[in-house]
DNA sequence: AATTAAATAGACTAGTTAGTTTGTTGCAAG
DNA sequence: CTTGCAACAAACTAACTAGTCTATTTAATT
C-alpha cells in the first residue's frame, strides 16, 4: 500500500509543479522537458503516471483547479447573510493574490481558455464546466439575496452574474501589465458604485 | 514604380490574412508555413518582405490594429456631446461585430496581451501602447463629459476608464464560449445601469 | 530582344517537441 | 536472498518549425 501513497505524492507534485509552470508560460509553450527539469524527472517517470500531456493538464484542471475554484469563490458563501458584501470580499481577495502575482483561479480559468479556444474542444468543454459552476453559484446566492431582501428584486440576477465575472476577468487581465494595485482599487471603487443600483436601499 | 505599388499589395495582403490566422490560432501556434500555405507563396516571398516572424507580427500591429482601434474605439467621439451614449454604442457595436464572430479590436488586443504576456517584452510593449491611446481617449471624453455637463463631476474618469475596458474584454472573452446573443444583450443592460451611477440626472 | 533587379519557389539546416522504447534501480513479498 | 514489479532514467524516433540559400520566374527598362 506504500506503493500507492508514494504514487499519489508524485502525481500530486508533478501536477502541482505544473500548474505553476503552464500558467506562467501557457500550455502550448510549456514542454514537457520543461516541467520535468523542474522536477528533476524523467521522460520515462511523466509516462508512466500520464498517458499524454493533454491528459496530464486535464488532470490538473480536474483536482486542482476545480477544488480551488470551489474554496476561493463559492465556499465563502455558504452560510452568509448578504451576497453583495460577501462579492465585494471575494473579488477584493482574488484581486489580493493576483496583486501580489500569485496564482488566482478566475484568472487562470480565463487564460486558459483564450489559449484553448478553438484547438482543443476537450479541455474547452473542461473548462466551461468550471465556469459554469462559478456562474450557478453567483446567481443562486443573488436569488437567495432577493428573498433575504439585500438585492433589488427587480434586478437580472442572469445579468448580473455575467456582469461580474466579466468584469473581473477584465480587470484581471489589465493587471498583468498595468499598475496592479491601482487597478485593484479603481475596480472595487467602481463596483462598488455597481452595486448600489442592484442592492436595496435600507 | 508599379513594383512598389506590387510589393505594398503583397504586403498588405500578407498581414491582413496573417492577422486572421494569428486571431484564429494564436501567434505561437501558427507557423509561417501556416500562413504561406493560405496565401500560397513560398518561404523565398515571406523572408523577401519581412525579417522575421515577430517582424511580421510587429507590422500587423502598428499597420492593421493601430489604425482599427483608432476607427472603432476613438474616431466615434469626435465632434459627439454625450460620452456616455457613444460608449453605449461603441460598446453595442463592437459586441456586434463580435456576435457574428468577426476579428473585433478591442479583443484582438486582449488576446495578444495574454498570449505574449511574460514572453515577449517587444510586443508587451507595443500591445499596452495601443491600449493605452484606447484609456486616454476614454478618459478624456469622460473628462469632456464632465465640462458639458453630461457626466457627474464627482466620478473618477480613470477608474471608469478601467472599469469599462475590464468588463468589455471579460464580457468578449466569455462570448467566445457561451451565448454570443444573449451575452451581448446582458452586458448592455447592465452597462447602462453602471452608466446611470456616473450619468447626470437631468 | 537583351538586361537587370525584384519577386518567388522550394530544398535544406539546425533546433525543438511529444511520445516510445529499452534498460536500470529500489523495495516489498515469498 | 531472490524474485517481481513499481518507479524511474535516458537514448531515440518522427514530426514539426523558423530561418537560410540558391535557383528560377516575372516584368520593367534600355
Amino acid at each position: 500500500m506504500e506503493k500507492n501513497l508514494k504514487r499519489m505524492a508524485t502525481m500530486q507534485r508533478m501536477q502541482s509543479v505544473g500548474l505553476a509552470i503552464f500558467y506562467k508560460n501557457g500550455y502550448y509553450d510549456t514542454s514537457v522537458d520543461d516541467v520535468l527539469k523542474e522536477l528533476s524527472l524523467s521522460k520515462g517517470a511523466f509516462y508512466y503516471h500520464f498517458k499524454s500531456k493533454e491528459e496530464f493538464f486535464i488532470s490538473i484542471l480536474q483536482n486542482i483547479i476545480f477544488q480551488k475554484v470551489y474554496s476561493e469563490l463559492i465556499a465563502p458563501f455558504e452560510g452568509q447573510e448578504n451576497p453583495a458584501v460577501i462579492l465585494d470580499k471575494c473579488l477584493d481577495n482574488a484581486l489580493e493574490t493576483a496583486e501580489h502575482n500569485q496564482l488566482d483561479n478566475g484568472f487562470v480559468l480565463s487564460n486558459f481558455m483564450t489559449e484553448f479556444s478553438g484547438k482543443n474542444e476537450t479541455v474547452v468543454k473542461l473548462l466551461k464546466e468550471i465556469f459554469k459552476v462559478w456562474e450557478v453559484n453567483l446567481i443562486t446566492n443573488l436569488q437567495k439575496g432577493k428573498t433575504d431582501g439585500y438585492i433589488d428584486r427587480h434586478v437580472d440576477s442572469d445579468a448580473v452574474a455575467s456582469f461580474l465575472m466579466s468584469s473581473y476577468m477584465g480587470v484581471r487581465l489589465l493587471m498583468v501589465e498595468g499598475n496592479p494595485k491601482l487597478l485593484r482599487y479603481k475596480y472595487i471603487q467602481q463596483l462598488r458604485s455597481y452595486f448600489k443600483t442592484i442592492t436595496v436601499k435600507r
